[in-house]
DNA sequence: GCCAACGTTGGC
DNA sequence: GCCAACGTTGGC
C-alpha cells in the first residue's frame, strides 16, 4: 500500500479541521505532476499532512485516502479561488480525492526536524525550491517519519 | 514582507 | 521549440 505527503496551508484546510470533520475533500491541486500523483492514490492509502505557509511548517498527522481521484468540482466552480476558466464539465484537468481523519501529531515534525533525517534526504519536501504539493513516500521515510512522535 | 526557485504562458 | 516575462509557492 503506497504512502503519500501532501501539502496544505493550514489556515485553509488543517489536521485540526480534519480532525473535527472527520472527513473531507483534497480539491484545488493546479499542478500537473501534483495531480498525477492524485490520480495513483487507492482507497485506504495513508498520508502525511504536512502544514506549509504557517507558524510552524512541518507534518501534522496522518491522513487516509477514502475515495480515489475524481473530477474536482473547484475547477467548474467561477465562485471557488480554484475555479480554472479552460475547465469544463467534459474536459476537466483537475482531480481530488476525498480522505479522512486518522491521527493528529502531539507535535508537529517540523521542517528542520525532517530535514536533519538523513532517511528523509531524498524527499521533495527536504529539497530546496521544491514547491511540490504532493508526493510519494517510500516504506523507510514513512517508518522514519514516524519514529519522529 | 522578502525573495529564491519553480511552473506556466505566450511571442517569436 | 526557445526563452523571457510573469505569477505562484513557501520558507524565513
Amino acid at each position: 500500500m503506497p504512502y503519500w505527503l501532501m501539502k496544505s496551508e493550514p489556515d485553509e484546510f488543517s489536521i485540526a479541521n480534519l480532525q473535527q470533520l472527520g472527513t473531507g475533500r483534497w480539491d484545488g491541486v493546479r499542478n500537473y505532476q501534483a495531480r498525477n500523483f492524485l490520480r495513483n492514490m487507492t482507497e485506504g492509502d495513508l498520508f502525511f499532512f504536512y502544514h506549509s505557509s504557517c507558524a510552524v511548517p512541518g507534518i501534522a498527522g496522518i491522513g487516509k485516502i477514502t475515495r480515489s481521484a475524481y473530477q474536482d468540482p473547484t475547477a467548474l466552480d467561477p465562485a471557488s479561488p480554484y475555479y480554472d476558466a479552460k475547465a469544463t464539465t467534459s474536459k476537466n484537468p483537475w482531480d481530488a480525492v476525498d480522505v479522512g481523519f486518522v491521527e493528529r501529531f502531539p507535535v508537529t515534525l517540523t521542517l528542520p526536524q525532517l530535514k536533519a533525517q538523513p532517511a528523509l534526504s531524498q524527499m521533495p519536501l527536504v529539497k530546496k525550491g521544491s514547491r511540490l504539493s504532493v508526493m510519494p513516500v517510500t516504506e523507510t521515510e514513512w517508518q522514519a517519519v514516524l519514529s519522529l512522535r
